[in-house]
DNA sequence: GCGATGTGCTTCGGATTCGAAGCAACTGAG
DNA sequence: CTCAGTTGCTTCGAATCCGAAGCACATCGC
């Protein structure tokens, strides 16, 4: 199990350390913006954005979950929250009786209108301005690799729901 | 204000999705093995590591606040628990009666020492298996420079109270 | 058909967050 | 010294989050 691993060397702890540091401040900026220019949380623009992107205006509760990195339940608060709101519509899909299908209202995308700018500028301002284009394209490039990775990889432990048969040891599988 | 900012382009989407996504996937993947390993939260180990990190062992609550990107009332709450566990004492600092000063103990050091290799090893298979070690340098870099300067600037209208006079305008200092 | 298993979503309970307000100690001008 | 303004931390209340458990529909094998 565990090989002997040892440390992280300085590169790689700066760039984890990084990672953490950048995303959390800018979550926290982007935060801000979005409270004040349109009474949303992160996710809920999140989740409004994925929705504004697609196709059809709508996608199933699991999918958008997965979509944005969200445990399934605390979805299922936020897009109530977001019907309170008429933003979103929640309807049961035709094919499968039991899964729901949200849908993007015009009020949902008109509030997306009015904090997208605010939202860009922030980006502007905190994210890219220190950056040159190509630092822009290689973050980019560097980011998705390691994105699409995880995406790829369980993290270590993660079986849909509980592994039935088996004793399941929480040994090393 | 806002100056009449067209969209993003592509690659700047990309590369800001990719932030917030990778970083949201590492996080929730390194929050399971610390819970696992030492039933420690996310913000509880960075608080031990940065404990671990400074010379004294020790800092007070406001900087460290500031280094992990919290809120001070959340960082209470946090010091109040690892304090419960016996991982770290508060003490009143000898200079300022107001300030208090957070320590790490043994066994503190004991539970960063028993989840460390665990995190490192996600660390290893997540985030730097699929990236060159060239990657890992530009991305430590690249975000290392927006991390530096987002925390040079307050995101706009962040002022650490209230601001008394001097300058006045939000402008320029 | 009919039950066993799997999947999609929600409810429930508990933990963690944050911002605003409050308390106590420091600092500087008069 | 004394008072007003600041700063360091905590308390309070409300919002959000997650995992486990539960409910209802779907699918597969018999």
């Amino acid at each position: 199990m565990t090989s002997p691993r040892p440390s992280l060397d300085a590169t790689q702890l700066g760039a984890y350390f990084a990672l953490i540091e950048a995303s959390s401040l800018l979550k926290h900026a982007v935060e801000q913006q979005l409270r004040e220019a349109g009474d949303l949380s992160y996710v809920q623009f999140q989740l409004l954005a994925t929705l504004g992107d697609s196709p059809t205006g709508s996608q199933r509760m699991t999918d958008l979950a997965d979509g944005v990195v969200y445990s399934r339940s605390g979805l299922t608060y936020q897009a109530q929250t977001l019907e309170k709101r008429d933003l979103v519509t929640r309807t049961p899909s035709s094919d499968d009786e039991r899964s729901t299908t949200v849908t993007i209202t015009d009020e949902g995308r008109a509030v997306l209108a009015r904090v997208f700018p605010g939202h860009i500028a922030v980006l502007d301002d905190l994210l890219f301005a220190p950056l040159s284009r190509s630092d822009i394209e290689t973050l980019a490039d560097i980011l998705a690799r390691a994105r699409d990775h995880m995406r790829r990889t369980p993290p270590r432990s993660a079986e849909p729901r509980r592994r039935k048969k088996t004793t399941g040891t929480t040994q090393a599988p």
